[in-house]
DNA sequence: CGCACATGATACAGTATGTCTCATCTAAGT
DNA sequence: ACTTAGATGAGACATACTGTATCATGTGCG
């Protein structure tokens, strides 16, 4: 095991990078299944003991990969837009992230969460950010009076969020912008008060 | 290989079946990752080589499952009911089936697919049941007018069923009677013509 | 009974896994 | 520049898994 205060070490900083770069690509070629000590050492050049050495559990380096690699880079959208917009916004953000690498990381870490408890922890912290954001649009809807006092905003978050993770897993369609707009405009419309 | 001929053979048959149940115990308690023809054997007192003749492929074991265990089982509802009663039952057979084994098998199949076509393509062809009978029950709200004329059908489908898959993949919680009811409430109560 | 064939048991080579040792190399501080 | 701690590379090693083959035994069916 690699000593974890070595963490400033920059020998042991590219030997870490260099192969995680080289687990990333094996998992999002060829599936977590892909991702063992013996061909994360044979992709990145690095010697079969060393992959041990930094994961000793083969789980490990997907976890690692999770927290390098997965977060959704969500940003607030700006404050002076409609809330049709803000949350357009924030689900176009949310798309593009499940569009891209993201996607797949993600993926494969759902398939893994259901058995494996640390995966699933993990996926957990991962997906704390997104609906928060979602929902502090949604709260400040409901004070402005722009959506409706009795909403169901936990539902609401959901049926806006739902919709994209099906065609992303279920359907392995890309998510477009006129389908996030469509997505809102079905969902939010009909709630907006007027 | 296995004769396919011998499809009526009963010692054919019992072997098989035996061998299936092992697997899908497999599958359920230790994830997709497990379902090997070695464990299979042993789990269900076949010799191992028998595993192979009748799944020379890792994979055909796991299509055969899904084949045979996580079908839906979703049936149309009664024709007399209100619009928003159809789209609940429908929804909550729905919920059932993914709250069950289903939904686990679904899960790991989910998490292959996205690395084997194979897999991908028997999902395919299993999840294209529901959807019909949900669209006809959408399409007959729209002719009997309990639907606005310009409902987009395609988002609308999936607004209802991407919140049950997101609940069960990523928030592994069950998906209850009164979920489905808030469900239909906040997407459906909106758009019925009054 | 006798035939066709599925199964059990076992062997076999090839490969993957997990751990260990030791020489070499790198990044620090002296 | 020297020295030292520790990270890496190279490889050995036992064990387990994989895929295939062989042959004796058991089962279903005419």
């Amino acid at each position: 095991m690699i000593d974890p205060e070595a963490g400033t070490n920059p020998q042991v900083q590219r030997t870490h990078r260099v192969m995680l770069d080289a687990a990333r690509e094996l998992l999002s070629e060829n599936g977590p299944g892909a991702v063992t000590h013996l061909r994360v050492a044979e992709a990145s050049g690095v010697a079969r003991a060393t992959v041990y050495r930094h994961w000793p559990d083969r789980v490990d380096i997907l976890l690692d990969l999770l927290r390098g690699g997965a977060d959704l880079h969500l940003v607030p959208p700006p404050e002076g837009l409609s809330l049709a917009e803000r949350v357009t916004g924030l689900l176009q953000n949310l798309a593009s992230a499940l569009n891209g690498d993201s996607g797949q990381i993600l993926t494969a870490m759902i398939g893994l969460a259901e058995w494996d408890e640390d995966v699933f922890a993990a996926l957990e912290r991962m997906r704390a950010f997104g609906p928060r954001l979602l929902r502090d649009i949604l709260a400040a809807g409901i004070d402005d009076a722009s959506l409706a006092a009795d909403t169901d905003i936990d539902v609401l978050m959901d049926v806006l969020i739902g919709p994209l993770f099906l065609r992303r897993l279920l359907h392995h369609a890309e998510i477009t912008n006129d389908y996030v707009a469509r997505l809102v405009t079905t969902t939010l419309g009909p709630c907006l008060s007027r």
